[in-house]
DNA sequence: CTGAAAGCGCTTACAG
DNA sequence: CTGAAAGCGCTTACAG
C-alpha cells in the first residue's frame, strides 16, 4: 500500500530504471551492464552478451544516472562557468565557444551569473565546487583577486577568460590588448589626429589597464604626449559608467579631435553625450571603440572598433580547461588571441 | 608509498574532507554532522554539540559533496535550461531572471545550447535528465514539439518560456502577442498609416504565428484588410533571414508605408535592405519592431518596438518551474505578459 | 538528543 | 569473459 502511494507521487523517479533493470532483462550481473554501456569497457565483452544488454538498456529507455557515475569516479564531467553579467554582449560568444568545445568532450557547462561582488561570487563558486565542478572558467577576475588564491588553494583546475590577473599564475585566453590600442591610434593618427585622447576602463582590471598602457606606448611612439587631462576612466564597463566619465572627458578636453575607448559599451556612453550636446562623430570627434560587440555596426554612426574574437576566446579556455582537467597540461599559460580593426564610419579626419 | 604518489598526483580530491572527517574532528557520528549542518534538523540537536560540528566544519573548510547528497536525497536542485541560441540578446535577461530566482532558492542552472536541430535538442536534454536536473527550461520549443511529449512522458517538471506549444500540455511564460501587435498596429494607424504591411517570423513558432495573427485581427479592426502580398515571413528569427523577407517583402509590396516587424532582430534585417536600397526610415517607411531587444535604441533610427519584460519572463518560469518541482502546484499553466509600445525614431507619418 | 545501519546507483579492482 | 563485493559521501528512518 505504501509502495503504490510512492508510485504515485513520484511517477519521474519511478520509472527511472537502474542498472539492476537492465542487469536483471539482459540477464547478467549488473558489472556487466556497466561495462557493456561505456564504450572503452565494451571489447571486454563477448559481442553477445555487449548486444543483449545495449538492446535490454535501449528496450527500458535507461539513462544512467549521471550524479552515482560521478560519485564513484570522482569525475562530475560538468565544468563551472562564472559571468559578471551575462547581458554584457561579450559574454554570450565566449559562452558559445566554451559551450561548443565542452559538449563534445561530453561535458556540460553550470554558468553561474555572479555580478561584481567578490562575497557573492565567492557564495557562487562554493556552491559550484559542492555540486563537484571538475573545472572553473572565471570570467570575473580582477588583477588581484582573492578568489583566484583560494581556487588555486583548493585545488580546483580553473582558467580565466576576457581577463587576466597580474601575477598570471593561471592560465588565461585574453586578446592582446596592446595591438588593439596600436591599431586604434595608429588609424587615428594615419587620418590626420594629432589630439587624440582615451576613455579608459576600471584599472582594477586587466582589460582597463592593459588598453591605457596601450593606449600611451602606441602614442608616445607617435611623438603624441597625452596630457593627464586626455586620460578619463571609467569606473566599470557600462554605458552608463561611459556616459559619466565621457562627460568629464569632454569638459577637461574640449579640443581633442579622436578618442580611443577601451570598450564598446563606454564608446556607446559617449555616443549618448555627444548626442546630448549635440555633437556630432565623426564631424566634431571621431571615435573608436574596442570589443566589435554584436550590433555596433547597426548603432549611428556604425562604430569603428577593434574586433575581439570572442567565440574563439572561449572555445580555446575550454580547451585549456579539460587539458588541465585530464592532467596533460600544467597551468600559467596564456592564450593571447591578436585583434583586428574595423574601419566604420565613427572616424574620419580631424575637423 | 602508493598512497603518497595518489596525494600528489590529486591533491584537490585529496584535501577535499567528508563528514566523516568532520565528525571525528568534533567527537560525533556522522549522521550527527549531518544533522548540525543541515539548518532543518539542527534543532534537534543540543545547541552545544551542533555548535562543535558546525565550528569543526569551519576550521576544516568542510564543503559537503552534493552530488553524494542528491544521490540521496533524490533532489539535484539543478535546472536545466535549453537554448536555441545564446547569442540571440532576447536570451541573456531571461537567463538572467531564472537564475536570480534560482539563486535565491540555491537552485543552480546548467545551461545548453541545444540550437535549432531536433535531434542535438534531444541529446542536450537526455544529458541533462543523466545529470539529475529536477527540472527543465525550455525556450526552444516549436508549436508542435515532439521533445515535449518525450519530457511529458519522463514526467521531468517542465516550463517553456517565451515561446509557448500549441497544445499548451506545459506550463508556460511568454508575451501577449496579440496585445503588442494591436499596439503596433494602432501607433501607425494614429499616425496616418493606411498601407501596412507585415514582415513575420516562422509560423511552426508560436511567437511568429500569434504576432500573424494578432496584426491581421488588429488590421481587421481598422478596416485594413492586408492584401496577401503585404504579408511576408522570415524562414527564421534572425538578422539574416529578416533581410531575405525583407527584400521580397519591398518587391512585392512597394507602396507600402508601414511596416509592423515579428522581432527586431528582423527588423534590423529589414534596415539592411532600407540602406541598401537608399530608402530612408521613417521617410520612406515607417518600421516597428518587436521585442525592444538590448541597443535597439541606439541603432540608426533608433527602432519603436514593443517591449516585452524579459527578465520578468525569466523570472515567473523559475517560480513556476520552482514550484512544480516541489510538487506545490501543476503544469498547463500559461503566465501572459503585458508588452508596451515604445516610441522611438522609426515611425512617423507616412510620405 | 545521538548513534549505528542501510542504501541512493553507479564503477572497478579482485577473483575465477 | 563475467560475477560478487566494496565503496564513492551523503541522509534518514530506526532504535534507544
Amino acid at each position: 500500500m505504501k509502495e503504490l502511494e510512492i508510485g504515485c507521487t513520484n511517477k519521474a523517479v519511478n520509472e527511472r530504471y537502474t542498472v539492476q533493470d537492465v542487469a536483471k532483462r539482459a540477464g547478467v550481473h549488473a558489472s556487466t551492464v556497466s561495462r557493456a554501456l561505456n564504450p572503452a569497457t565494451r571489447h571486454r565483452l563477448s559481442e553477445e552478451v555487449a548486444a543483449r544488454v545495449i538492446a535490454a538498456a535501449a528496450e527500458l529507455g535507461y539513462v544512467p544516472n549521471g550524479l552515482a557515475a560521478s560519485l564513484r569516479t570522482r569525475r562530475s564531467e560538468t565544468i563551472g562557468v562564472v559571468l559578471p553579467d551575462i547581458t554584457n554582449p561579450v559574454f554570450p560568444p565566449i559562452l558559445q565557444g566554451l559551450e561548443a568545445v565542452l559538449a563534445e568532450e561530453r561535458y556540460v557547462a553550470m554558468v553561474a551569473n555572479a555580478g561584481s561582488d567578490n562575497d557573492r561570487q565567492r557564495l557562487v563558486i562554493e556552491r559550484l565546487l559542492a555540486r563537484q565542478v571538475d573545472g572553473l572558467v572565471l570570467a570575473t577576475v580582477t588583477r588581484h583577486d582573492a578568489i583566484v588564491d583560494q581556487c588555486l588553494k583548493a585545488g580546483v583546475p580553473l582558467v580565466v577568460v576576457n581577463r587576466s590577473e597580474a601575477d598570471h599564475r593561471v592560465s588565461s585566453v585574453v586578446s592582446d590588448d596592446l595591438r588593439g590600442m596600436r591599431l586604434a591610434v595608429d588609424h587615428l593618427y594615419g587620418l590626420g589626429h594629432r589630439r587624440i585622447g582615451h576613455l579608459g576602463g576600471p584599472q582594477n582590471l586587466s582589460t582597463g589597464k592593459g588598453r591605457l598602457e596601450g593606449f600611451l606606448s602606441a602614442a608616445r611612439d607617435h611623438g603624441l604626449d597625452p596630457a593627464s587631462s586626455d586620460l578619463e576612466l571609467a569606473s566599470g564597463f557600462s554605458r552608463e559608467a561611459g556616459r559619466e566619465a565621457a562627460f568629464r572627458l569632454l569638459e577637461h578636453a574640449p579640443d581633442l579631435t579622436g578618442v580611443v575607448v577601451a570598450n564598446d559599451l563606454l564608446a556607446l556612453g559617449l555616443y549618448d553625450v555627444l548626442a546630448a550636446r549635440g555633437l556630432s562623430c565623426p564631424g566634431h570627434l571621431s571615435v573608436v571603440g574596442h570589443n566589435d560587440m554584436p550590433f555596433v555596426d547597426m548603432v549611428s554612426p556604425p562604430l569603428t572598433t577593434v574586433r575581439i574574437r570572442h567565440r574563439e576566446m572561449g572555445e580555446q579556455a575550454a580547451q585549456l580547461l579539460l587539458r588541465l582537467v585530464r592532467g596533460e597540461a600544467q597551468g600559467g599559460v596564456d592564450v593571447v588571441l591578436k585583434p583586428d580593426l574595423v574601419v566604420r564610419a565613427s572616424t574620419a579626419a580631424p575637423r
